[in-house]
DNA sequence: TATGAATGAGAATTCATTCAT
DNA sequence: GATGAATGAATTCTCATTCAT
């Protein structure tokens, strides 16, 4: 039963903690961690600020939940790719995709990524889950160039770290920016059009960074 | 004589607003708009909390100044790149290296940048120096484009704004995001080894996305 | 039980809300908008500053508040006037009266209506309570004359909304001008004698300009 | 010659203290002692806030010398006053037109009273002008209502300070009050009509109070 | 489970005024 | 005579949080 069906109960404590919790995120991916505010996002909960604490106990307890929680939300995205299916370059391709489209749906892992390093992952570092929190692709994406590089189609001496980083660099730059991007070079970056060719570029250049023969 | 060296005059308006200015630019590159404290800038200016409203009128009046700042000395050193000097290739990996050291060395304009996509470009819309802000190094990129591409070196087909894009990306992502991705990737990005083989990684992609034939 | 006898109870919002508007109303009436203070009212109330934006919002909001109750005060209290059982002339010595007492037993409408006029009624003009405040006595006194005039003993060509201000006038000046009258005429003019003494005159002023056969 | 003929002197200190003495007299009247402020003094003068205080000392210094002209002007204009050469009842009207002219045409004087009265005289009481400042009018309205009893036109048992209180509230209050009673009353007390109408009935009042047959 | 009342510490900003030239 | 720089003490208002029920 979505949360949509479910008949809302009046006492649901379940419900109201999730609902601080959605208006929680949006809040500190849209204002940070210093510019949120806890009378915001019980108007957006539909509870009273008191709740707020009483289910999360403090702003930082708040935020150090939901920063986890962005984290883990791609990890479990992360951790559906199944990119053995596909041969080599395809499932290059696939995972590019994969990471664009995941920031794309994402603005709150932006939002938070950002405000997190605004603080020098402050909060991050504190969190107990760090450990858990360490991201799989980089192991597939090893797995993914030996293959590669074993059938003869991607390049040596490619770094899965480095190749991680630039394909999420690549549209992460672009979606987090995208506001003082669109002042300083004079164009709306979120229009559809604008979008369809970053993705496809991006996707271009990490070929061409990868593969032997590349268009 | 430098400024430390100068002998600190009792009056000496120029100073002082300097020395505001600079620790407002700090102070905000810390902690972002939301998070800057008048009173921190204060002790570090060295002055009353009173003189940061004398010279600046507000916090707002004082971010937009930082802000229109980071922009406006990015724009002075980009307009002092001289691109046609050297051949396409050198040019282009000498514009990446110009990115990358200007980001390396100005944590400042990353961290109010960051901030200011976190605000939407609140501020920088306002800015009435917008017009003035928007880079020239496009144009650069294209005229470069245009010579590679002339002496068969350059692929045809390149967008100077994502060449751009791209290039601010690999470099940007990286330094603004090190303190997450130090975290989640376990390794310390800010090592020297690491700064200097990301930098060479990240020529190299752009190289391979741009030369016909590249290493 | 009166307010002073009733043991004070740790909460007790609608006490609280009544000792920081009392309170108010004490310190606009005494300082105007402008010369007012937060910290006063406060100390007044028992509570501390917070609580004053707690229960309204801020320090132009409670001034409205005040504003608009001694508005509705005022016209509490010309509501339970009846002048209809009076023969004409009584009525009106009696309507006299009631002004005169109503300014006297209420310096805070007094001292609230100065601060607004010293404002161009910026406050009154922007509360969303203006039209229910329109006051009734203009019709009451405009009953009153058409029967004196039907009696007899009212003069004809009177117009209600003139005798009124002159009523007020003659009451509201005295009080709200004591201070710098008596520096001037060099006489304590809140003296009882002096008190009753222009109470005596007004009437009469009143009486003369409105009857056909005063004394 | 006037002020507007007079070239301005670059150093014309006499000039600097009037604009300044104009500019705050303006500040006080619109918003009284407490929302008064030194910069927009300034502004209104054309020089530094430096200067009001080089001129006069504090706020307090500035206040009771606007204060004390505004009096003074007024005993002037008083003093100008020749009720003698006319007949006891057009002397009556020739007052009652002269108070209502002056406060219609010096809304400072109403302005700075008003405040004055909003801070019980605190600074009228201060000035040690005061004594210089007791009206002339009411001895002159003695000598007139004795005059007019010898005629046989005034009634008896008139108190010259009664009277002049009762002339000046009708004006004052009627003009202090504009704002409020513009509001309340539902129509604009400012316009040339009602003012008109406003003084005719004034004088009307006076006259029956004060005239053995009064029309 | 839920909540309204209450709060202390601190934030931004203002104001009258003095310093140094 | 004139002025820009500087300031301390308020003043209004906000924020995260706890109390009492």
């Amino acid at each position: 039963m979505s949360d949509a069906e479910r008949p809302r109960r009046r006492r649901d404590p379940e419900a109201t903690r999730a609902r601080i919790f959605a208006a929680a995120t949006q809040e500190f991916t849209r204002h940070g961690y210093a510019g949120a505010r806890g009378d915001r996002i019980a108007v957006r909960a539909r509870c009273s600020e008191r709740m707020v604490y009483y289910y999360f106990g403090s702003k930082d307890g708040l935020y150090r939940e939901v920063l986890e929680g962005v984290y883990e939300s791609l990890r479990l995205a992360e951790q559906s790719l199944d990119l053995d299916r596909l041969e080599p370059r395809a499932a290059l391709i696939e995972f590019c995709r994969f990471v664009w489209r995941y920031y794309l749906e994402h603005p709150e892992f932006i939002g938070l990524v950002n405000s997190e390093n605004l603080q020098q992952a402050r909060h991050l570092r504190k969190s107990g889950k760090l450990d858990e929190l360490v991201t799989p692709v980089v192991g597939m994406l090893e797995v993914l160039l030996a293959r590669g590089r074993a059938a003869g189609v991607f390049r040596d001496g490619i770094d899965a770290n480095e190749l991680y980083i630039a394909i999420a660099a690549l549209g992460y730059f672009y979606l987090s920016n995208t506001h003082t991007l669109s002042a300083v070079l004079g164009r709306d970056l979120r229009a559809p059009a604008q979008l369809e060719q970053h993705w496809r570029q991006s996707a271009l250049v990490v070929e061409r960074a990868v593969c032997i023969d590349a268009a």
